[in-house]
DNA sequence: AATTTCACTCAACGAGTGTAGAGCACGGAT
DNA sequence: ATCCGTGCTCTACACTCGTTGAGTGAAATT
């Protein structure tokens, strides 16, 4: 309970503001936005309700906080190597490590019943369908895309936020490799391109 | 508004739960557990909320029933061939007809932040798993099988609950027909059985 | 026609929520 | 030692929600 007394206030500040949006995180997403409480927020970062919307302002503004997607990976432009864009999906949507950050956690837990989670996941799919098409030859290459990554989201709500048996117990580098022909599927132009 | 006032009070009363049902599930469907409160079904099916209550108990027991899973189609024992399966599995989720009915829909929406849904959701997947993976042959039959199905539920996701202009606007057809490689190539078995 | 039955409504309670403003206590500067 | 700034808490308001029990009016039964 007691920290050490030799933080500087602004230090000790600044940590309980991440604190509560560890905590934020955290819960937002195990139970999604609407059964994440303030208080519940507030208690399991040991603090008061009343300071969380004294620094974050609303409840959805600590939402947007908590759920903020930061896509650091340079999309790499023009066609590529299918099993390059294979390994990008896989390690990008999370199947291949032990799971995603909290942060995209809590955006997908809650896009299905939250309009404003929605909106945010549709815009991250959106630009990740974008770069995906941008990489992909043949027709329908836009639709490819955006199946490509509506299957790897698929999986990863049965994996991380479903925990299906058959997935859970699964070790992710077999799935990965289970699902490589999936994918080149996808990735391979279709045979009949226009009739 | 006015109805014929030739129905017997029994009918009446049948019509008026049956309302307040249909009500439910679209809303369910619409904007998940949480979101959906027992007045705006009231309203919906003109009525006063207490009815509502009256009706189904309470507002979980109502969930339960607007979203009461039932699949009729009988699955078929042992392995059976690629193409009946992959269109077992398209018509089965919903991707190649225009929809899912709101029952599902409703599951699906609130699958991820209501628990009760969750473990509906949990329970009908495992049950379609179960059967997929009776069909398959090679080694890891109950991952793949476990695969497929959330291959085609985050597709379901992505074109029906978060309308993803790419796939909203694709024809159906279509999408099944971008979507056959991807699933055959999880249901053909693996290269490397077992090393 | 009188009485009973029952589908349905009215009004309200209690709990839980997000949120706001006043106040307290302690670190840091004078 | 004193005073100020500020990180933090207490208390409370307004609102919405699920849920309840009494009441009403018309249909069914006698």
């Amino acid at each position: 309970m007691s920290e050490s007394p030799r933080l500087s206030r602004a230090e000790r500040r600044r940590r309980t503001e991440e604190r509560i949006l560890d905590a934020a995180r955290e819960l937002f997403a195990e139970h999604g936005f609407e059964r994440t409480t303030i208080r519940a927020v507030a208690a399991a970062a040991g603090v008061d309700p009343a300071l969380v919307m004294q620094y974050y302002g609303s409840k959805q503004k600590l939402f947007a906080q908590a759920a903020a997607v930061r896509l650091p990976q340079p999309p790499a432009e023009g066609p590529r190597h299918p099993d390059e864009l294979i390994d990008a999906l896989l390690t990008a949507l999370g199947v291949k490590l032990d799971g995603l950050p909290a942060t995209s956690l809590a955006t997908m837990r809650s896009m299905l019943t939250h309009p404003e989670a929605a909106e945010l996941a549709r815009e991250t799919l959106t630009r990740q369908i974008d770069d995906m098409t941008g990489a992909l030859s043949g027709p329908d290459a836009r639709a490819r895309a955006a199946l490509l990554i509506c299957t790897t989201v698929g999986v990863t709500i049965g994996h991380q936020l479903l925990s299906l048996e058959p997935l859970r117990d699964a070790p992710p580098e077999r799935l990965a490799d289970l699902l490589r022909p999936a994918l080149r599927g996808l990735i391979t132009p279709p045979e009949s391109p226009a009739p």
